[in-house]
RNA sequence: GCCCUCAUCGUCUAACGGUUAGGACAGUAGAUUCUCAUUCUAUAAAUCGGAGUUCGAUUCUCCGUGAGGGCACCA
């Protein structure tokens, strides 16, 4: 058995997207599950489209999502590890001029309109064709079998020949990606479907330097969802974009495990676990071969998932991040020891980081938005104002200490009018946070301390 | 138009040719907690159509249909 060398050659000309990163992915995994290098090689061809914000984007995504390359650019752009490079096509002229020449010494190829092509091998004859509306030249051959890993056995008549050098000298991607593969020895190319159609080329390429082709396996696209339209997800769709995910606070664990379910399964029941799971049960033939619909719904109950399990430490650490980048920095100014009760009370509240800023507000200001519709409703109910009264005289002489001390102090207020705890938890929620949802009211009273909670009592009694 | 690929609940998916076609997300209905969220319970929901092969097809074959991809001096 040779060794598994694969490779994700992403082209920095755009946004990194989800498809993007599913290959990216099953290419990882395959490395990792057999042992195999995992090579991240830039295809950047394409002079008038690249960028280096693009380029940049591709190692931060890489690195946000935990899929490290052992050969390939280092992830800051700086220098490069690995014995097969240079890893950026812009920077591997001299071997494509090479292999061109191999092609032009063996009559695989030859110059046309200033462009170089490849040579299929057979009769020719002319057609027209409807579809492009001109005469082309075709050749009579035999179709090429790819027998690719996850579809079976594939046919293709590839009866053309076509551009490999562009008349500007800038080579196609059909010829470096192969070449790469050639040299960089990579024994699985492991991609999207939409390639499927182009690896009959790709296959001649290889038969015309004399190389066995690498093993295939071309995974399923993903699909737009029903509300999205038709068609595979593109760049332009809503949640197609990686960044997004990382601005929102996604945990990269959690959307890593979402797309490995796009076209995948554990063979079981399983659908949440632990990337060294999957690593483990990751394998080609397991791959579905029909295309997956994204669905941003149950990637967001994943993240929650994720987002419930995760130790304080590390929630606090993500909270902490999250609020520093906000405009409002009353937050991340906040008292260490403050901060952290806060958001672990909200931790087993929310869905997402995201939401932490209008969940935990009313903990960092005094001027906090009172929901107009909630206090309608609230104060619809009940005798709301002489609760509130109520609530106003007994605080003072409240035992503050724990969340149980507070639950007695109200039970006991309650008892003494013959009511219940639940006929004064609406409206002090409504006084000391504007809201009808949060943590336990007790919990809340507590961390604000006795004096916030009292002004906030009063001052609902005025406004109102 | 030509070529390639695919086809199980709305969605992601299970099911050696023999199952009451299973799970998850999203629905719906209840229960629980001081609110909200979580959680729990219940519920509805699928084998694209037609021929064949077989004692028996979701599963194998063919034909339709539908969906996706490709057909560049883009990648």
């Amino acid at each position: 058995m040779t060794q598994v060398r694969v490779r994700f050659a992403p082209s920095p000309t755009g946004f990194f997207h989800i498809g993007s990163a599913r290959t990216a992915l099953f290419n990882w995994l395959y490395a990792r599950h057999t042992g195999g290098t995992f090579i991240l090689r830039i295809e950047d061809t394409d002079q008038a489209r690249n960028s280096e914000q693009f380029l940049q984007l591709i190692y931060d995504s890489m690195t946000w999502l935990g899929m490290d390359w052992d050969e390939g650019p280092n992830p800051n752009g700086v220098g490069e590890r690995g014995h097969f490079g240079p890893y950026r096509q812009s920077q591997r002229g001299d071997i494509y001029k090479q292999y061109k020449q191999k092609l032009l010494d063996n009559g695989r190829a030859y110059e046309k309109d200033g462009a170089i092509w490849f040579k299929m091998l057979g009769e020719r004859y002319k057609i027209f064709d409807e579809h492009r509306k001109k005469e082309v030249e075709k050749v009579k051959i035999d179709p090429v079998v790819i027998d690719d890993k996850i579809r079976g056995k594939v046919e293709r008549q590839e009866d053309e020949d076509f551009v490999i050098f562009r008349s500007d000298g800038n080579p196609i991607f059909h010829f470096v990606n192969v070449v790469d593969d050639i040299t960089m020895q990579v024994s699985h190319v492991i991609r999207g479907d939409d390639h499927l159609s182009n690896t009959s080329k790709h296959v001649r390429l290889y038969e015309g330097f004399g190389v066995t082709p690498p093993v295939f396996a071309h995974i399923p696209l993903i699909l737009k969802s029903p509300e999205m339209g038709t068609g595979k997800m593109s760049k332009r769709d809503k949640g197609a974009l990686i960044e997004e995910y990382q601005q929102r606070y996604f945990l990269p664990e959690a959307l890593v495990n979402y797309i490995s379910l796009l076209g995948w399964n554990a063979g079981d029941d399983r659908e949440k676990m632990p990337i060294a799971d999957i690593v483990k049960l990751f394998d080609l033939p397991g791959v579905n071969q029909s295309g997956a619909k994204f669905d941003g719904k149950k990637l967001n109950h994943m993240n929650m998932v994720y987002l419930l399990e995760q130790p304080a430490d590390r929630f606090v650490a993500l909270a902490k991040t999250y609020f520093a980048k906000q405009s409002n920095g009353a937050a991340a100014m906040a008292n260490e020891a403050y901060f952290r009760e806060i958001m672990l009370l909200a931790q087993p509240k929310i869905k997402s980081i995201d939401e932490l800023g209008a969940y935990t507000a009313y903990f960092f200001t005094e001027e906090f938005l009172i929901d107009a519709k909630v206090k309608e409703k609230v104060l619809a109910k009940g005798d709301p104002k002489a609760r509130l009264i109520e609530l106003i005289a007994a605080v003072p002489t409240m035992d503050f200490s724990s969340d149980a001390t507070i639950e007695a102090g109200i039970k006991t207020l309650a008892e003494g009018k013959g009511l219940g705890f639940g006929d004064y938890q609406a409206v002090a929620r409504l006084a000391v946070t504007g809201t009808n949802a949060g943590p336990s009211i007790t919990a809340i009273f507590r961390v604000l301390g006795k004096e916030r909670t009292s002004e906030r009592l009063k001052k609902l009694l005025v406004t109102d």
